[in-house]
DNA sequence: TACTTAGTGCCAGTCACTGACACAACCGGG
DNA sequence: CCCGGTTGTGTCAGTGACTGGCACTAAGTA
């Protein structure tokens, strides 16, 4: 289904995509509810992983270190697979349109994570805070991690969280190595 | 132009908007790159109106001091629009097309402050982890003060950046309100 | 064998958006 | 006073993402 790196995403039709598939165009929206939703299809999966990573986490564990334990989980799928995510991350990058179809997805994994800290017990103010920024410190450490994977993504993960404990200190700045 | 309001986004055409605002529909496309963006106008003032709170934020402060300053000053103006925004809200959130949009602003007005923290001498790791956690935040404090306006976002704001110090050092978990 | 169900092809239609061309209003300087 | 350029607009034709409806086929089930 990669037409999008030959042409681009935008100048790749349904019906090319449906023609290499070798069905018809048709059929192709009868699977896909948009020609975006493609290449988000693991999603689900992910969602679920990430919710089950959180319910079963060991109790008595505050919720950053529970986050921080279910992101490395799940960390490492994503480092196994990055040779063939990484080609997908080419095209969401370069298309607006994909860049706000990833957002979305990223909401929604958001959700689930405040849903599975409820799950545990916490505060709905409380879920909902630490899922929001504990997510975008997941980000943050992806995103350091494309840039530059030599330490691994797991080790870009650890030092967000600890980066974001000093940063939350109104004490001393973290050192950038950056 | 709140045509939105009436039969929801999704069942209106350009067309509509277009006739409602006494205009050709071609005319309409050449002042809105596209249906959507209509609802998102002012995102253009309020990225400067938070670059400029940030860099001109006292020297010596920390990245989260300086944003809880910027967050809290351009709270006040969207505490004061509220009456205005509030129907906008509700369109946003009940059609899936425009919160993605929605989201890609905030991306768009988080790399805003990521820029405008370097600008301030911070490194680049930092001002990243920083943006977007504290984005988190805000936009955390934000959706608390739509379900519960009666403390005021800037109480919200405060206290949500009060609850992410204290879940970030791994001692004892915030006192949940909600 | 008859009945249902899922997956597919085909057709026609709506609607967001785009490029091209033409026309009118305004604005500068000659 | 007129003229060339810029700006904002209307009109038209076209592309492409989707959608509903109908018919057909293959597989499963009683």
């Amino acid at each position: 289904m990669e037409l999008y790196r030959e042409r681009g995403f935008d100048r790749t039709t349904a019906a090319e995509i449906a023609a290499r598939a070798g069905v018809n165009e048709r059929t192709f929206f009868r699977h896909f509810p948009d020609k975006r939703e493609v290449l988000f299809d693991g999603e689900a999966e992910l969602r679920a992983a990430l919710t089950r990573a959180v319910v079963d986490a060991p109790a008595g564990l505050e919720p950053f270190e529970v986050l921080l334990r279910a992101f490395r989980e799940s960390a490492r799928g994503l480092e196994a697979s990055r040779p063939f995510a990484e080609p997908r991350w080419r095209v969401v990058a370069e298309t607006p349109a994909l860049r706000e179809r990833e957002l979305a997805k990223h909401a929604w994994l958001t959700e689930a994570v405040v849903d599975a800290l409820r799950r545990r017990g916490v505060g709905a103010g409380v879920a909902d805070l630490a899922a929001r920024t504990g997510w975008a410190a997941y980000q943050h450490a992806v995103q350091v991690w494309i840039d530059d994977p030599a330490p691994g993504l797991d080790a870009h993960l650890v030092r967000a969280f600890d980066d974001l404990r000093a940063l939350s200190s109104t004490g001393s700045s973290p050192a950038d190595g950056s």
